[in-house]
Order: C-alpha cells, then sequence, then structure tokens
DNA sequence: GGTGATTCTGGGAACGTTACCAATTTTGTC
DNA sequence: GACAAAATTGGTAACGTTCCCAGAATCACC
C-alpha cells in the first residue's frame, strides 16, 4: 500500500510549486486559467485528495461540530440529531454524535474526548444539573445547550422547545373538550424536566383563578413501563367517571393507555390521555396519541445555527425557545357533546 | 481569548523538554518518575488538552470512524447507529455519522467529506447499487458495507441482517399457525432488498414443493403510507376470508393494519399481518405487530468491529450476516385452534 | 573506580497544509 | 521602449505532535 499523494505530488506531477497547487486548491485566487487546469488535472490523475487534518491544524478549525445527546436510538433526540446534522451539511461541517446515555461520567468522557478532536463547537444536553457552567467554558470551545437544563445556566446561549407554551396548548385543549383538571403522570423527580412540567401546569391554572394543588400526580421513569407503572397507581385511587391524564412525554402516554386497555378500560371513551413529545410511535397506536408535537427536527437545525453564530464570533447570549403544537389524533374524548356537534356541523 | 496550551508550554512550565512532556502524555515509558509528576502538575495548572488533530497528523491515524446510513431518524438506523457508537467508544474512537436520505448524490458527497476528514475507515449501507465497488478501494480508506446491497461486492466485507433466515423464521410461524401462501407487500422495485425479500420467500415455498407463483404481491414505498396504499389495493381485490399479510417492513405493516381498520376490518380476526423489522412503534399499535427482529444494534456493534479488525490490517473477507428472531406479539391469528388447545394447556 | 549496559533526557525532523513575503512575469500607459 | 502597477509564482516558516537519534546520567558488576 502506497502513500497518499500530497500536494507535493502534485506540484511535481504539474511541474509547479506547492503553493501554486495550494491557491488551486482553495479557490485559485491569483492563478492563471492555464495553471489551474493544469493542476487539476495532475490532482485527479494522481488521485489527491485533500487533507482536512492538516488543514485544521494549520487554521486552527477542523469543521467539525460535536452533539451529546441522552441516546441517540430515542427517536425524539434522533430527530434532533437529523435536524443537527441537515443544517451542519448545509455549512460544511460534519457532526460528532455522542450518546450520553443520561450518565454524567459519560458525559464527560464525551466532551473530553469533543475538546481533544478540537471541534470547532458543540451542542449539549447537559445531563448534570449539578455543576454552574463554567467548566464548559474552560473547555474552551464555544458551546450551547439543549433542552430545558439550559435555564439553569442564565449565561449560557440555548435552544430549547417552549414548555410553558407546550403545556398551554395541551391544557387549552382539554379545557375545550370539557376535560377539567387532569391527572398527571410525571418523569423522574430528579430532573429538572419535571419541576418544569409541573411549575407551567400550576401556573397555567392560577392563571384561570383555578387551585391546581388538587391535581393528583403520579412520578415514574421516563419509559413505557414507567407510564404503565403509574397509571396503574392512579387507577388504584380512582373513583369512577371519566379520567383524564396528562403525561409529561408520550412513552409514559402510551404506557398509561396500554395499561387502561390491559384493565379492561377503553381509550378514549373511559380514559382520556393526552401526551407530550410527539414521538412518531404515537400515530400507530390503538388509539393514536393526541399530544404535544416538540419541534425536534427544528431544535437540531436551529442548534447548529446558532452555535456557527457564535463560532463565527457572535458573543449574544440567546435563549431560543420553539414553539410546540398540538397533534390531535385519538385518545382525548370531547366530553362537550354540544361543541362536537358544532365542530362536525 | 487566549491561544490554547501545547506541550511546549507545559515544558517551559515544568522546566523540561517537549520531548520529555510528549512522552509522559503518551503513557510515560522512560521517564523517572519524578518527572512524570512534574509534567502532569504542569499541565494541569495551565489547562493543557491534548490536540488529537496534531497527533492524527504525525501518526496517520485520526481515530475517526465514518458511518454512512440512510437516515438517523429511522429507528432501525438509529440503533444501528448506537450500536456502532457503543462499540467505537470501547476501543476509544469517535463516530461521524451521515445520512444519506437514500440519494446516491448525497451518499458521494458525505464519503468525500470522510476520506477528507481522513477517517481511518467507514461503515456504509450503499445506496446507489449500480457501481462496481472499486470506487470505495479508490477512496483509500478501509471500508465495510452494511445490508443487503453488500451482496453485489462479492470481494467487501459486509455485515448485514440474515434475510432469508429471517423470512424463514416469520414463514415458519405463519405456516405453524395455519397460514397458507401470505399476500406479500414489498418496498420499492428499485431497491436490492426487494428481489433478496422475495427470492427468499419463493425459495421458501419451493423446498418445501409449494409453487409460489401464486403469491399476489403488492409494490409501494418503505412508508406507513406505502403500505396503506399496497394494503387497499390488495383489499380491492380480495375475495373474502381471512387475509395474511406479509410485508417487508414494519412501517408498510403498520400501514396495512391502519388501513384495514379503516375499512372496518379487524385484524387478528379478519386480516393477520406479519412485519419485518422489529422497530419499537410496533409494540404500540394495535394489536401489537408481530414482526421478525432485525438485530439492528448488534449490526452497528459487529460492523464497527470488523472495521477494526480491517483497520488493523485483517485483510481477510468476511461477510457476516446476524439471525433475526421472530417478535410474536399479536398481529397474526391462530387458525389452527387444536394447535392453540395445545399450546395453551 | 573503571567499564559496559541501561535508563533518562533533549534536539531536530517530519506529517500536509496555508500564510506571508519576495521574486518574477505580465500588463498597461505614456 | 521605458516605467510603474498588477498579477502570478516560488520559498519558507509555521500549526502541535511523535519518532529517531545522540548525549547525559544512573546503575550494576567486577
Amino acid at each position: 500500500m502506497t502513500r497518499r499523494p500530497t500536494i507535493i505530488d502534485v506540484a511535481k506531477q504539474a511541474g509547479v510549486s506547492k503553493s501554486t497547487v495550494a491557491r488551486v486548491m482553495s479557490g485559485g485566487q491569483h492563478v492563471s486559467a492555464r495553471v489551474v487546469e493544469l493542476v487539476e488535472s495532475a490532482a485527479k490523475e494522481i488521485g489527491y485528495q485533500k487533507n482536512n487534518l492538516a488543514v485544521s491544524m494549520r487554521s486552527g478549525r477542523s469543521g467539525l461540530i460535536g452533539i451529546v445527546v441522552p441516546d441517540i436510538s430515542n427517536p425524539f433526540w434522533a430527530e434532533v440529531a437529523r435536524g443537527a446534522q441537515d443544517a451542519a451539511a448545509s455549512t460544511n461541517s460534519s457532526l460528532l454524535i455522542f450518546s450520553s446515555d443520561w450518565k454524567s461520567e459519560r458525559e464527560r468522557k464525551h466532551l473530553q474526548a469533543l475538546v481533544n478532536t478540537r471541534v470547532d463547537g458543540f451542542v449539549l444536553n447537559r445531563i448534570s444539573d449539578s455543576s454552574d457552567g463554567r467548566d464548559l467554558e474552560l473547555l474552551g470551545a464555544p458551546s450551547l445547550l439543549l433542552g430545558t437544563t439550559a435555564d439553569l445556566f442564565p449565561e449560557k446561549s440555548s435552544v430549547g422547545s417552549d414548555i410553558t407554551q407546550g403545556v398551554g396548548v395541551a391544557l387549552d385543549y382539554l379545557t375545550a373538550h370539557g376535560h377539567e383538571l387532569p391527572k398527571l403522570i410525571l418523569g423522574s423527580e430528579r430532573r429538572l424536566a419535571r419541576a418544569k412540567f409541573i411549575t407551567a401546569v400550576n401556573e397555567y391554572y392560577i392563571n384561570r383563578d383555578v387551585d391546581p394543588t388538587r391535581i393528583p400526580t403520579e412520578d415514574g421513569a421516563y419509559t413505557v413501563d414507567g407510564g404503565r407503572a403509574a397509571m396503574a397507581r392512579l387507577l388504584k385511587t380512582h373513583a369512577g367517571g371519566h379520567l383524564t391524564i396528562f403525561a409529561a412525554n408520550d412513552l409514559m402516554a402510551l404506557g398509561a393507555i396500554l395499561e387502561a386497555r390491559s384493565q379492561g378500560l377503553n381509550c378514549p371513551r373511559d380514559v382520556s390521555v393526552m401526551g407530550f413529545d410527539g414521538i412518531p410511535a404515537g400515530e400507530f397506536c390503538d388509539p393514536p396519541l393526541t399530544t404535544v408535537g416538540k419541534p425536534a427536527k427544528e431544535i437540531g437545525r436551529q442548534s447548529i445555527l446558532s452555535l456557527q453564530r457564535l463560532i463565527d464570533g457572535d458573543a449574544a447570549v440567546a435563549k431560543l425557545r420553539l414553539a410546540c403544537e398540538l397533534v390531535e389524533r385519538g385518545s382525548v374524548l370531547n366530553l362537550n357533546p354540544e361543541i362536537a356537534l358544532a365542530q362536525t356541523g
């Protein structure tokens, strides 16, 4: 196996200096048309491929961007990654994707790897809520936060969905369809997202002069099984009548539906379930899940675009909160028959 | 903003030569314990971070591995990517993930980017079936193919699921539950996967002295809507009686279920649907989809491990075909009551 | 304490590119 | 055709690391 050709080889082949080849390869300012042609055909002939490692080394820019998400096989984060990737491609940079697996130890390790590869910047969904964010600055690369945890670090730019607005959309919908206070299925207590969610719900009702302290809540893991278990506990204490559930994520909502079904209850006839996320699986369950869709792809896209601005020296701190939208499917019953008639008429 | 510290800065700080610092940073052979301590504390003090760019440049190894999949937001490929990532992390390399979007133009562009970044090797699900595979060799980096298209390139190593075995598992199950020849919903004609799938089905029946030419098939896009449309066409010509569908992927299978439901048919009572892939969404639909699970994560893992061997100079061509397994849920009716009794008894 | 072996340390070259400066050629103008 | 200006070209020094070689220091052993 022979060594890969460099600009020096191209220069030799074309009978010019390596400076000239370099000029041709990077745009071709101040080179005669004859030489451009000469160099390009020489390069093609010996199969020259630009070495970005050397370019990065010299220029200090690697053209690499890092993104650390909790789990790339989680559909929400996969969608974020997809959006990030498209944005990165449009600015000619490549994306290094890492999964922290919700473990701050892994997060630390990945961040270290990113710094060592000299990424131009990185986007991060922070797991370790504890630290103060200054540790990120120490890494020496521009960074941007993803998601709710960003609120802990007021001095850092971030991109995420607007939880308050999203919760509002869901509760507006529930209210309009005749549902009083729903019961909540929340996620693990340790995550900040849980607090954000419940605060948004409380504020919503307080602003409407409803006392939210009566809302029963159940905590669970952010998984289908967590939702099942939480739902089972809620059903045990349920007095009867139509039960309305608002779950803090779609997987738990799906779990709630599955649990209800396995206890012989029909959704939406006996139980209404509102989700929160907008994962694709919600479309195929029975009934299809009515939920609040987060703009996952757009979050990914915007995070990279903002990061690029940061890299290019725009130091302004921006906290971008993208709007969620209601995805109306079939898991919430309309308890207002007259409105239903008005709507269908 | 000040320049990032280098080994030279560390050397100055510690009062030793840069060679010595380099030795300490890379393992510390042939250095006295006193100096190791000296250098390490100096490095910590000025916040030195190893620059992998320079290391790659010098050593010719970037520690970067590329993977090009059709779409990272597709759950199957997200899972493959996840496995690949875990394997990469375990060998201390970082993964560059790209989505080709089923477009060979994008594939070409991404491959170019990978070569330019000097990845140590890459893993690819080839979109352009047309070319002969020698173009990959020209890129100068070890590569490995993912999935069915790999069969077109006998001289290249590959990792994929065993379609023939997977189809066999599905048809064994259908046969055992009293289903005769199922109707097939296949994917887009242009993809090799379609041919592989139908060939496997044909072989299966020929080996069992059944004439497979009677099997009705419908082509569709590899999507839920594609499955819906194909199902609609199949239902139009369906004579009556229990209808058995075998779809070439889960999304189409879900589409088939949805279409059947919207036409007032009950699955599995009137219609049985067998999928092929094992995506998570299949678990939450109604009825949950019985399907053949591909070992997605393992495909990702093994592809990276094989690639590492290739990079390390093991030139042997290996075609790894990982076994699929049946995921029994609720979308296939048991048409053999006596067997059902025997099973439950 | 002298000899050879062993361990430790420093200096320089290299990896492939770009930026800068100087040298050369071409072009334009009177 | 002479001169200045502009365009084109070549040479050299970085970027931050590792590898190789040579010299210095330490050690073991007689």
